[in-house]
Formats: C-alpha cells, structure tokens, sequence
DNA sequence: TAATCGTAAAATGTGCACATTTGGCATGAC
DNA sequence: GTCATGCCAAATGTGCACATTTTACGATTA
C-alpha cells in the first residue's frame, strides 16, 4: 500500500537510474533528433516524477557531455559535427594503437583463444544477417582489447569514447551498414599472435579509417519529434494528467 | 547596495565555480588528509553560502572521480591504493604510446622546435631549483606531446589521468622529489626528431617506469585534519557566525 | 508587410522545510 | 568486561515555493 505510491520527498534510490537509463537508451539508439530541446517540466511529467528529478539527471548527463547543457537555457541533445565525430574516432584509433602496444608485452594462448572464439561469434552473426548482434559484437571486440591489459581506467576511456560515438553514428551514419568488417578484426589477432606490433597497429589503423570513411552528412534522419512518444514506449507511466 | 548582499534564492553563477575551484584546488595540493569526510553543513558554513550549492559541487567532484560518494553517506576524499596508482600511471603510459605512434606521422620542425623551448624552460627551472616550477612544465610537456595532435578527446583524456595522478602522488610519494628528468623528456623529443616510432615509445616507457619505481606508501603525510584551517586561507569569508 | 518593442507565460535556478537515514552513545544483559 | 540494543542528534535526500531569466507572441509603427 506505501509502496505503490509514496507520498511527499521520500527517498527513492531507483527512480534516478531508472530516468537516466531510459533517456541514456533513447539517446543510444539515436530515437532523439539532434539538437531537439529537453525540457524539464514535460519530462517530469512524462516519466511521472518530480522536476528536481529529472533535473538532476539532465545534468548528470551534461557532466558527461552526452546532453549539451546552457545555463538558464536548459539541455540539448548535441549536434556533433563530422569534424566532432573524426576527433572521437582518431581517439579510438590511437588509444588502441598504444593498447596494441602494451598488449603485445603480454599476449598469451589464453588471450588469443578468447578473441578467436569472439571472432567465431561475430562471423556467425555476420552469416546468419543478425544486424543488431553484429553491431554489438563489433564494439565488443575492442572493449575485449583493453579489458586484456585489466585497466580501470583505459576500459572506461574506451566505453566512453564508443558510446560517444554511438550516439555519434545513429546521425550521421545510414542506418543500412554500420558494422566492423569481421575479417579486419582477424587480421589484428593474426597480428597480436605473430607479436608483430606495428603490423597490428597499421590494420587497426586501416580498421578505423575504414569504418570512417563510411561516415557521411545524413539530414534525412526520420527521429522522433515527440518526447512523449518517444519515451512512452520506453517507460509509459504518465502521471499528473 | 544590492550588491553587496543578495537576499534569498537569487542567481549566482559565479559561486558554484568559486567553491568548486577552492575545493579542487586543496585536493590536487594535497591539503586534504586522504580519507577524510567532507560534509555538507561545515563546508556551507565554511565558505558561507548555501548547503545545495556545496551540495551540487560535491556530486559534481564525485562524477569526476575526484570525491567518494556514498549514498546516504556523504562524500570522502578517496583512499587510492597503490594499484589505483599504477592503474593511472599505466593508463598515463599506454597512452603516451598511441600519441607517439600517431605523433611521428605528422611531426615536423615546428613542433621540433616548440618542444625544444619547452625543454630549455624545463632545465631552467631545475637549474635555478624551482621545485614548483619544475614539477609544473615536467606535467606540461606531456600535455604538450597530446596537444600536438589537436585531439579535444585525447587532450581531456590526459588532463583527467594527470590531475588524478597529482592527487594520489600527494598521498604517496614524499615532497622530496617529484619530477620527471629533462633528460628523458629530451630523449622523446630526439626520438620523434628522428621519427623513431619504436625509440620513441621505448623511451616513454623507461621514462614512466622511472616515475612510477618512486612511489612508494608514506603514512605520514601531514595534511591538515580541520577543514576550517584548509580552506580558511584559500577562501576567508566565513559568516553565519 | 516587415521590423521593433513590450508584455505575459513558460522554463530554469535556488533556498528552505521536512522526511529518511546514519552514527554515536548510553544503558542494560550476560 | 564485552557485546547487544535502543534512542537521539546530525547528516543526507527530496519536494516545494518563489525569484530570475528566457522565450513566445501580439500590438504598434514606419
């Protein structure tokens, strides 16, 4: 009975995550256009909880610069240029150069049996047309580069640039082929295997400029205009009418 | 006459930065005892302003990393440990390779010859025995090497991992000595004069190790225990009685 | 008609009151 | 003497009311 609606400022530790996760996820899956405006009060409604919620929120998110947020003017979501999205993808390319570095010092059979066995699984994916595991295992195989030297804050680095651009591609990118060629990353374990460093370091970098060189001006993007229909399907409790 | 004293909840932009630059600036100092708790009604008291607002910058330092927060439980400077430590300086070092490995492509006599200034900024300092001058441009050629490829990501990346750095060697190693040889920083700078990626990297690496063998657990800092006396000579005004 | 200005409504920012939770301390039992 | 328990003060978390700023819109004028 006290749980089903609590009264006034209660404390209420999931409510945060649960605003945070479900506004992170639209923005991840590209459901927000770029630049539409993100108020608080028809959020607050929309999820149906309080206005300092959301606000809090909001700027959690603009503290990791997933919203762009203007004093007194509230939070947007971020028109990256291409030029924003080349710095996050040059980024990825020379922090994997120096993780391919480090990672020759210590590569061993276990290491590599567990990247081949995710290369098997991406070439399934890939064969049997599942986009949305092969976008998924696509990014994954560079998370398990830097997960192989165990450092907090290189791993961290990394999900945030990935997510970053993520958000980046769902732009830009036509929705029609945004995968990691799978035999691309077989040649960096080939190269990791054969402890050749600079061979790993010029096809992740070839990888990269690959993957790129697809980016392009989309201005067709049919994303949501309608926060309410946006995140309705996500979390459809609506309250205070 | 307004000015002078603004009644209730007005807008004050320029505060928040205030406490948030007093606080950040006592931590990458060292004059905060590892460990300790910062509560929110003695800092309000402290800096006299309200307790939200300490409040605000308080999550904020804890988004960075910079503060520990515990729910319910407030905000603690963090206890790193030593592998915290080696994690960051790893990260430090693993990335320095990247920026290498991407430096070599695009380097030429300009950047030669502002890292070679910076180098002569660096010996004199050492040679007239500017301790903070010293340990301030030992920082600064690394950011230099990042911002030499004029990557927005990168550059962050780096200002994060050293200002956590100068926090935890202030826990860690003793006052006595603290800075990067110049000579190490100019064997870099010759390496990447000859465009010897291998070299250069190598010497980055011995360069780093060094740093790192310093380190070592020293239980007795001296930090100061009252908060009152830490921030009283960084910001003075103290009202509410 | 287009541009400018003024006014009202909406949105953001902040202090405050209060609920909840935590931590310390004294009291008592074994 | 040590451990467990209950209570109280202090600290954290949150909704709310209100001040400030921005934005939207209509009226007036050239």
């Amino acid at each position: 009975m006290a749980t089903q609606k609590r009264r006034n400022g209660k404390a209420n530790p999931a409510e945060d995550e649960a605003v945070y996760q479900a506004i992170l996820h639209a923005l991840l899956e590209g459901k927000l256009k770029a630049g539409v405006k993100l108020a608080e009060p028809p959020l607050a409604d929309i999820f149906g909880v309080s206005r300092e919620r959301i606000r809090k929120v909001l700027h959690r998110l603009g503290a990791e610069r997933r919203l762009e947020m203007i004093p007194n003017r509230g939070a947007r979501v971020p028109r990256p240029t291409l030029d924003d999205i080349r710095s996050v993808y040059e980024a990825h390319r020379v922090l994997e150069a120096g993780v391919l570095t480090q990672l020759v010092r210590l590569v061993d059979d276990a290491l590599i049996d567990r990247l081949t066995a995710h290369l098997t699984e991406e070439r399934a994916a890939a064969t049997r047309g599942d986009r949305a595991a092969s976008v998924r295992l696509s990014g994954a195989f560079h998370v398990h580069l830097v997960e192989a030297l165990g450092n907090a804050e290189l791993t961290r680095f990394l999900a945030d640039l990935l997510s970053r651009s993520s958000v980046m591609v769902s732009v830009y990118e036509p929705a029609t082929d945004s995968i990691c060629a799978v035999d691309e990353h077989g040649a960096i374990v080939e190269a990791l295997r054969a402890r050749d460093v600079a061979r790993a370091i010029a096809v992740s970098r070839e990888h990269f400029l690959h993957v790129e060189s697809r980016l392009h001006l989309d201005d067709g993007v049919p994303a949501a205009e309608d926060l309410a229909a946006v995140f309705g399907a996500v979390k459809p409790k609506r309250r205070k009418r």
